[in-house]
DNA sequence: GCAGTCCTTAGGCAATTTAA
DNA sequence: TTAAATTGCCTAAGGACTGC
């Protein structure tokens, strides 16, 4: 099930995901962002696999990510891509992870990376050009049918209650924040003097 | 041809970390 | 301490596709 939580919009202290000299480049794009688990990240890839890259109607269709919208996989895809164009490979039956890891070994000036994703900066390709990518990418990347069409996506039983359940995850949570909130006006109304310091 | 929908992409914002 | 860099996410804009 999906952790949801309010999380800070970017890593937290104790969670780095800052590329030091010493860290293994491939381990970086797939860095899971908030809102992602591990599951849900390894069903999306089936899923992709399964249905193909870019058809997200299919996946919402089978109900085995519960709650998340085509911008959201999407957003997971370029991550596991470790590329923000994806479509040169719209319509593949590809492991993402696969180039995933080749990007993550492609390196140079005139590579620009955002969020660890390799951001296209050659322009826009003509149709012609893309056409010859996908074939490309077909013929170098693309799993045999017999592999992709035996992928059995984990089933979600009540993808409602799913939702449910996080609804109410997500009502905890703002409980909580609110409690904290009180407490933080609390204490300042006690000590005005020592917010004021703060506040400098 | 037109309208509606889906999908992709680039750019930007806010939060956070890092390094000087 | 603070400016710069990095990260994660959102969204507007535009293209592709589909049905009428």
């Amino acid at each position: 099930m999906a952790a949801v939580s309010h999380k800070p919009r970017s890593m937290t202290a104790g969670a780095r995901n800052v590329l030091r000299s010493n860290d293994s480049a491939s381990l970086w794009n797939c860095t899971l962002s908030p809102g992602w688990t591990e599951e849900e990240s390894e069903t999306l890839r089936k899923a992709l696999m399964l249905f193909g890259i870019g058809n997200w109607a299919k996946i919402i269709e089978s109900d085995c990510l519960p709650g998340k919208t085509n911008a959201q996989m999407n957003l997971q895809l370029q991550r596991l891509l470790g590329q923000q164009s994806t479509a040169e490979f719209a319509g593949l039956h590809i492991d993402p992870k696969v180039i995933g890891e080749r990007n993550s070994k492609i390196q140079g000036a005139h590579i620009k990376r955002k969020n660890n994703c390799i951001v296209n900066t050659g322009g826009k390709l003509s149709r012609e050009e893309l056409k010859s990518r996908v074939l490309k990418n077909k013929e170098m990347y693309e799993l045999p049918e017999e592999t992709w069409k035996v992928i059995v996506l984990p089933k979600v039983e009540d993808p409602a209650a799913v939702l449910e359940a996080k609804k109410k995850e997500l009502e905890k949570l703002q409980e909580k924040l609110a409690k904290v909130q009180g407490q933080i006006a609390k204490a300042r109304a006690a000590h005005p003097a020592r917010v004021d310091e703060l506040k400098v």
